[in-house]
DNA sequence: CCTAAATCAGTAATGATTACTATTTTATTA
DNA sequence: TAATAAAATAGTAATCATTACTGATTTAGG
């Protein structure tokens, strides 16, 4: 990733326009209204080399599907078992990155993943 | 996951025999030594199993494969992007469990992840 | 023992992601 | 602003980790 190009900057834009944690394939489909004959190939191959920079993240929940995240800042993925979907909550600090650091690991990304129910399915359910 | 089966029991042997977070195809080799003719298929079934029953953990680092963990206590997973190895490092406290709770959220299973350079790669670059 | 449900071996299919190539775009330098 | 080399893209094809399917086997419980 050396150089500035269109595709880049709609894919970047896209993913921070939303608050979501879309998949390589709704990035792609939002992009394509914009660049109508973008290829997924070229959106995946941004999104490798966004992450590779640092300037997204790339969030795995286990359902398959690579999520990508614009929100840099370390903070918790929940991801709801049940409605399968995944939510955000702040962290006041960045707890990983302190404890890795400290055993010599040079980290530059932490991820925090937290499985299990979220508030409104509880009450579905119960 | 409700019956017992021997081929169950080898994989959840073989992936606590190991402190390393092996691939699927990994356990399959390992199992076969054991049990010949298992498939591929019976290992990915189990690992799915054994994961939703938490008996052990799914964990995943952008590499483009599934690892597992026989390790189920909260601990944080540094991945080398140099050495392409995962690390383990324990936790004093369970932090995104009690986060998550706080808010509402009910935890059952937290993943730690951090992406960086190691120790000893840190030497060979520098 | 018997039965029903769960799991398995064996095999085939899926589909998210990556790879390849000729063409176009970008950054740089003169 | 033209020339050049490197990087990125469109278009297309291939990969391969994972999942799905089916008939046979194994398990749990009465």
């Amino acid at each position: 990733m050396k150089h500035y190009s269109k595709q880049r900057e709609a894919i970047l834009e896209v993913l921070r326009s939303t608050d979501t944690h879309p998949t390589a394939n709704w990035i792609y489909e939002k992009v394509r209204e914009r660049i109508p004959n973008i290829r997924l190939g070229t959106v995946y191959r941004n999104l490798s080399g966004l992450t590779a920079d640092g300037e997204i993240l790339q969030i795995e929940v286990g359902d398959g599907f690579e999520h990508f995240d614009g929100d840099i800042s370390p903070h918790l993925h929940l991801y709801c078992k049940e409605c399968e979907k995944i939510f955000d909550q702040s962290l006041k600090s960045d707890y990983i990155s302190k404890v890795a650091n400290e055993s010599g690991f040079k980290t530059d990304t932490t991820i925090y993943v937290a499985y299990g129910i979220c508030k409104n399915c509880n009450k579905k359910i119960n």
